[in-house]
DNA sequence: AACATGAGCAACCGCCGACCG
DNA sequence: TCGGTCGGCGGTTGCTCATGT
């Protein structure tokens, strides 16, 4: 039967927005907030595709955007994050405010993956690279040239996990930052990484039912304890409602991401 | 000054999963 | 249960600008 399409193209804009278009748009949302996209252009009186509306919005028109060169622990902690999460880059904007998928994207695209060459890694896999450019690993026969994987669990299980997980208890404001804790889509900064990666059967959904030492992941990523990571607060709010806090299982010796 | 080339980035496209009637 | 709608995502395209020749 087919998709219907998202909206009418016949009678769309294409191309560039114009000042007049992101004026409209940003007092539309900023009358009425964000809604249904498909009928936000309509009732904006723009002459747009509800989804160029909403991409413009997210990526370009959002007040809590930071403009501007990525740092160098940025650029780290995406790299981190991708070796974590491969091409997953709303999970990755997700831990760094202000930025969006979009821009992480193309900033991968453009710099990263430049950067990790020139350190002798894979891009794709973060392994090293062999003198002749391939993949260390890439004639081993059980390698498969898949993204690259997390440290307990399989990325698709991860995922899945990380969608299962309950909703986490209000977030603490960390500072001043209108949007320093969360994405304009509301999730937290560093919770949504509650990536359960323990191994087994399911046990009683508390950090001591692991046989290991749990860590929190912001620990794993570099960043516990500071600006980013609201973990305590997690930590806090799941000690006294025994739910909702997850953890990943450390490294084992001789893995690395 | 004019042209070629490459990098960077905004925007589009198509697919997927969640949701709803 | 099923089909349709919608929002969201990742991949890709194409435009613009900077730099080199």
């Amino acid at each position: 039967m087919g998709r219907s399409p998202c909206c009418e193209k016949e009678h769309t804009n294409k191309g560039a927005w114009t000042k007049e278009e992101d004026q409209r748009l940003i007092a539309y949302i900023r009358a009425n907030g964000e809604g249904c996209w498909r009928s936000l252009p309509k009732s904006a009186g723009l002459l747009r595709c509800g989804k160029s509306c909403r991409l413009r919005w997210m990526n370009y028109l959002r007040p809590d955007l930071k403009r501007g060169n990525f740092t160098g622990d940025e650029d780290e902690l995406i790299i981190r994050l991708h070796a974590l999460l491969g091409n997953k880059w709303s999970l990755i904007a997700g831990q760094l405010p202000g930025r969006t998928d979009n821009e992480i994207k193309n900033y991968w695209n453009t710099h990263i993956k430049r950067k990790l060459l020139s350190r002798g890694m894979d891009p794709h896999t973060h392994r090293p690279l062999t003198a002749d450019g391939a993949n260390a690993n890439a004639n081993a026969p059980s390698y498969r040239p898949a993204p690259p994987q997390p440290i307990a669990v399989p990325a698709r299980d991860m995922l899945t996990m990380m969608t299962k997980t309950p909703p986490q208890p209000a977030q603490v404001e960390s500072s001043d930052e209108g949007s320093s804790g969360a994405t304009s889509t509301g999730e937290p900064r560093c919770p949504d990484l509650n990536l359960d990666l323990s191994v087994g059967p399911p046990a009683a959904d508390t950090p001591t039912s692991h046989s290991q030492q749990p860590i929190c992941l912001c620990n794993h990523l570099g960043f516990h304890g500071g600006e980013a990571c609201s973990c305590r607060q997690a930590e806090s709010a799941a000690s006294q409602s025994q739910r909702g806090f997850r953890y990943f299982r450390p490294l084992e010796e001789g893995q690395y991401i």
